[in-house]
RNA sequence: CGGGGUGUAGCUCAGGUGGCAGAGCGUCGGCUUUGGGAGCCGAAGGUCGCAGGUUCAAGUCCUGCCACCCCGACCA
């Protein structure tokens, strides 16, 4: 490709719009272009990275022996309404009516298509196992599309769906499709975590997140050094407290005036966090009130509290509403003097301490030396606070990291949650009817170019890795006004197109430090520079990775590169 | 949906107290230049997000709306 002719333009400042460095750098070397709020177009550099992504993914998972299909963008509710997501999915998806007034969605995942399409071809165990998949555009209407391509409402994903005869044949599927991710990954240059992680909304029994590891990603991973236990923060079991063994002092009131943070308090009264009874007073959805208490150095994980409610319609209290429930103020909310009724959940970190600091629904005082038993009973004890860096692995006891991270790729065991109610039976060997065992299994792909910028960039531009760039190599033409640099250029390049280079020209009537900046920000793995050194028969070839120069015979040129490449 | 911020040329931004709409980069034409985002000369390019209001006069003040970005809960 002749750059003075291909549809790439670049930008010399950082769009205003953009904050994440994979977000600025896409927009700035020319590779998406936004329309509105996450939805993006893929100009034709970052339509070929997608490219690469897909092909990578589709030799992996043909290999696996899944079966590529294309299902349907808009889908009928009948389907979803089957399966209770109709209403379940909420404002997240895009609905639409027909000129008939049938309603439909646009699919932001197909678990119900696919599962209507085996219904109606899968009768025998013969037929079994199966992994269909398809790579197709999703819409969700997020809350917050975020950081260009790392969240948008618009978006490519590859998502794969196996059938069973079994639980347990389901199972060989799934750790199937776990090696399939954990390959496609490792070929696309990309590191990643593979992480226990919560069924969600999806339903079913058995979950991993594969989760790339940058700064701007929106998933926290626990993770160990020593056993490589990883999980989602949000479903790390953390263990009881000890009992403590102190001798139990006398309650007393003491005026602690403006101490609305644990940090006030703890600094007022010269005792540490872990020693204060923290409580938040939440409301559910019947706008009934309820308290959970946990450690002042602790955090509640609104997931893990999800979890115990079995529902996420629940949130915070508002100041008027602490005061009008218990009249007190943010800060003040404690145990003693609670409204009868009142249910109250006790993280189990609290289980055991003695001598706490608590409130007492009173503004501006607490009591100190509050023990269990003697000043009051524990309630319902469950595990409800946020993990932290420190904390020990559940499996092996070692201090855990915190690491925040990009969801590349996340796989499901789902059971029967789908093919149940909607009636994807087939006859079993032994003639009996069973519903068939699902698994699911997405890959953003439109995801992992963003994560692929955050994990290779510099300060001068992206570094693609080779499999994914969107060109290998750029052949760098000086001074275009030099016949003798020229007119090589140009059989350099029908030569480098000859031997199957993927390779883009840049003849443009630029600047030589023009030209070594936009190869820099587009990020081409390996350029060709023709330049003075022509006139002694030579060009020079740089890796863009590692910054190495080499100075060959400019006949030489492509095959020491082809060596190069093969040699990687 | 709650909180914060921004909207002026293709891009990045400047435009006290209301008084002729600006710069740099980019684009077009010309000459020079060619190993790190070249120089000089000339030119084109605007619904100041939208609608209303105040005023002799609004980019600027007021009201409403819209869009985009960031922080939170959700997701590949």
């Amino acid at each position: 490709m002749r750059w003075s002719k291909y549809f790439l333009y670049t930008l010399k400042e950082d769009p205003s719009e953009a904050e994440a460095p994979s977000h600025k750098l896409l927009l700035r070397a020319g590779f998406i272009k936004q329309v509105s709020a996450g939805v993006y177009e893929l100009l034709p550099a970052g339509y070929k990275v997608l490219k690469k992504v897909e092909k990578v993914v589709r030799e992996e998972m043909d290999r696996a022996g899944a079966q590529e299909l294309l299902l349907t963008v808009l889908n009928p509710a009948e389907l979803w309404k089957e399966t209770g997501r109709w209403e379940a999915y909420g404002n997240e998806l895009f609905r639409l009516k027909d000129r008939n007034g049938r309603e439909y969605c646009l699919g932001p995942t197909h678990e119900e298509e696919i599962t209507d399409l085996i219904r109606k071809e899968i009768s025998s165990y013969k037929q079994l196992p199966l992994i269909l998949y398809q790579i197709q555009v999703k819409f969700r209407d997020e809350k917050r599309p975020r950081f260009g391509l790392i969240r948008g409402r618009e978006f490519i994903m590859k998502d794969a769906y196996s059938f069973d005869v079994s639980e347990e044949e389901a199972k060989k599927s799934y750790l199937l499709m776990k090696e399939v991710y954990e390959r496609i990954f490792k070929r696309l240059g990309i590191e990643v975590l593979p992480a226990e992680a919560s069924v969600g909304t999806i339903g079913g029994k058995m979950s991993h997140e594969f989760i790339a590891l940058t700064e701007y990603g929106e998933a926290k991973v626990g993770y160990c050094k020593g056993c490589k236990y990883c999980a989602n923060a949000e479903i790390i079991p953390l263990t009881e407290g000890e009992e403590e063994r102190e001798e139990e002092k006398a309650l007393e009131k003491v005026k602690t005036p403006g101490t609305d943070t644990i940090e006030k308090l703890s600094e007022f009264l010269k005792v540490p966090p872990h020693k204060i009874m923290k409580a938040i007073l939440f409301i559910d959805k019947e706008s009934k009130p309820f308290i959970v208490l946990l450690r002042g150095d602790r955090e509640v994980d609104e997931n893990k509290l999800e979890a115990v409610l079995g529902t996420d319609e629940f949130r915070m209290a508002t100041d008027e509403e602490i005061d009008k429930i218990l009249g007190t103020k943010k800060g003040f909310v404690g145990i003693f003097n609670l409204p009868d009724n009142i249910r109250t959940l006790w993280d189990i970190s609290l289980k055991g301490k003695k001598n706490l600091v608590c409130a007492l629904n009173e503004p501006d005082y607490h009591y100190i030396n509050v023990n269990p038993g003697r000043d009051f009973e524990y309630g319902e004890f469950y595990d409800l606070s946020e993990i932290k860096e420190g904390d020990p692995c559940p499996k092996c006891g070692s201090p855990l990291e915190i690491k925040r991270g990009l969801e590349l790729g996340h796989i499901f065991l789902l059971g029967t949650r789908y093919s149940e109610p909607m009636k994807a039976f087939f006859t079993d060997r032994d003639g009996t009817e069973k519903p068939v065992v699902m698994g699911c299994y997405g890959i953003g792909i439109s995801r992992i170019i963003p994560a692929i910028v955050e994990q290779y960039h510099d300060d001068k531009g992206i570094k693609w890795p080779l499999s994914v760039a969107p060109f290998e190599v750029d052949i760098i033409l000086l001074n275009e006004s030099d016949p003798l640099q020229k007119e090589f250029a140009e059989t350099l390049y029908r030569e480098a197109l000859e031997k199957g280079l993927d390779v883009i020209y840049d003849d443009r009537e630029k600047s030589p430090g023009f030209k070594f900046a936009d190869a820099e920000l587009a990020g081409f793995p390996f350029w060709i520079i023709v330049g003075k050194k022509v006139k002694e028969g030579k060009v020079e070839i740089r890796e863009r990775h590692t910054g190495k120069t080499y100075d060959i015979e400019k006949e030489k040129a492509i095959d020491f590169l082809l060596d190069l490449i093969n040699r990687r």
